[in-house]
DNA sequence: CACCGTATATTAACACTGTAAATTTATCAG
DNA sequence: CTGATAAATTTACAGTGTTAATATACGGTG
């Protein structure tokens, strides 16, 4: 039924495709992600692409969940270089993690939260991808909610009209209380501001090694959110 | 065809472009901006345009300066809303006011901090204008640094091979002196962060009116920094 | 007034892009 | 061998930004 590969031809294009597609990213540049570009670097022609993605969307969504799966197991191996006892570490290294992980890839962070594809939209499936992102960091919150050190004082409680969507988050990330999930997406929202700016070069680095706004964010998260038991 | 008569052209082509533009961006999305579809809709041929603006690059340069000027003026009017004896309210008002901006106009907002248009690149031209939409948060903290109540405890400094883009920024936002051009950084982090996942969609409305997450931030905020003198 | 330079518009064309249709080729199942 | 089928091809269409050559109208000067 498959039509196996002709020795001339390229083994396993539907890689091929996906690996071309991101060193054209890396090298020029999520928005000039083209599909006749990618055939032309491969040696074969463009409609060829169109056999193993439905479109550029479809690969372009095929990248984006690729990315979202790095990222999201980056930040749960250096979670779990941290004893589990030490909550603070842990915290503190997934955030470290989640900076490191878009500094080195920066293109990968755009494609991700950006808006670099024109006219694409996300479609619903990469939601549950999206959430696995979020896993290591609403595991830690998690882990302090157990232990009764997480401070959540005052913290809100989602709309009820967008209470199915929070659900279908909160299965998504595992998170076993609410305001785990609630406190992961404030941590969240700090993380990804700082990082974003410093992405797009809007803010200039401090520290010494540039790092210093960052260090600084994590330990007021920590003393925020971690209470002192 | 013969070029129309005075009366008849479009008088000052070169605004009925930008609100063109701007009117597209928002019916179709930044990043579906086209200047054929532009000249189409004015009913004028697509090279005119290039009479006004030298490419479709220095157009999106425009319309970013005009966000940008858009946001900041924005900000300006909302920190003077409240007396200038109550800094806690100013700081309040202008952080609102960044956040009720971002979601009246998402298209500019991410014209601006998204990357939505295909291989666009910021030229330095926009960093004076970028500044001014962070004066009315950077003049709050002077404040409150000149009545002795900003908290700077352990806030990091520049690296110093960037402090000449620090100095550069720290004049064009007017910040009196460099700590508060870094709380106003941090602050920019938190607040840009939580809006840009808000307008991408990635996270679902909290409390009654959707703005829970943001007051709670914003409180955090002023706790954080705000010391009760 | 006539003339000319300049600004502003035009059409035509080039090199791209994503994508659809029709067609060929290569491999398998029966 | 004979289809069937998946995978590749060529061709074509509609769209994009941009450039070149060209035509028109206006403003200022002789």
């Amino acid at each position: 039924m498959v039509r196996p590969k002709k020795h001339a031809q390229v083994p396993n294009l539907k890689e091929s495709i996906k690996d071309v597609a991101w060193q054209q990213m890396v090298d020029v540049g999520a928005a000039e992600l083209s599909l006749r570009a990618i055939a032309r670097e491969i040696g074969v022609s463009t409609p060829a692409i169109y056999n193993h993605y439905a479109d550029r969307d479809a690969l372009v969504t095929t990248l984006i969940i690729d990315a979202y799966t790095s990222l999201g197991d980056y930040q749960l191996a250096a979670r779990d270089s941290v004893p589990q006892s030490d909550r603070r570490g842990r915290l503190h290294a997934t955030g470290m993690a989640y900076r490191a992980w878009a500094l080195a890839k920066p293109q990968r962070y755009q494609l991700i939260f950006g808006t670099p594809i024109s006219g694409y939209q996300a479609p619903a499936e990469v939601m549950p991808v999206a959430g696995r992102s979020l896993r290591a960091l609403v595991s830690v919150i998690d882990q302090l909610y157990a232990a009764n050190a997480l401070n959540t004082a005052a913290i809100p409680t989602v709309m009820p009209v967008a209470l199915p969507i929070f659900t279908v988050w909160q299965q998504h990330t595992e998170a076993k209380v609410p305001e785990a999930l609630t406190v992961a997406i404030m941590i969240w929202g700090r993380v990804h501001g700082l990082v974003s700016l410093e992405i797009a070069r809007s803010i200039p680095p401090f520290g010494e090694t540039g790092d210093g706004l960052f260090m600084y964010e994590m330990d007021a998260i920590a003393q925020q959110y971690i209470t002192h038991t």
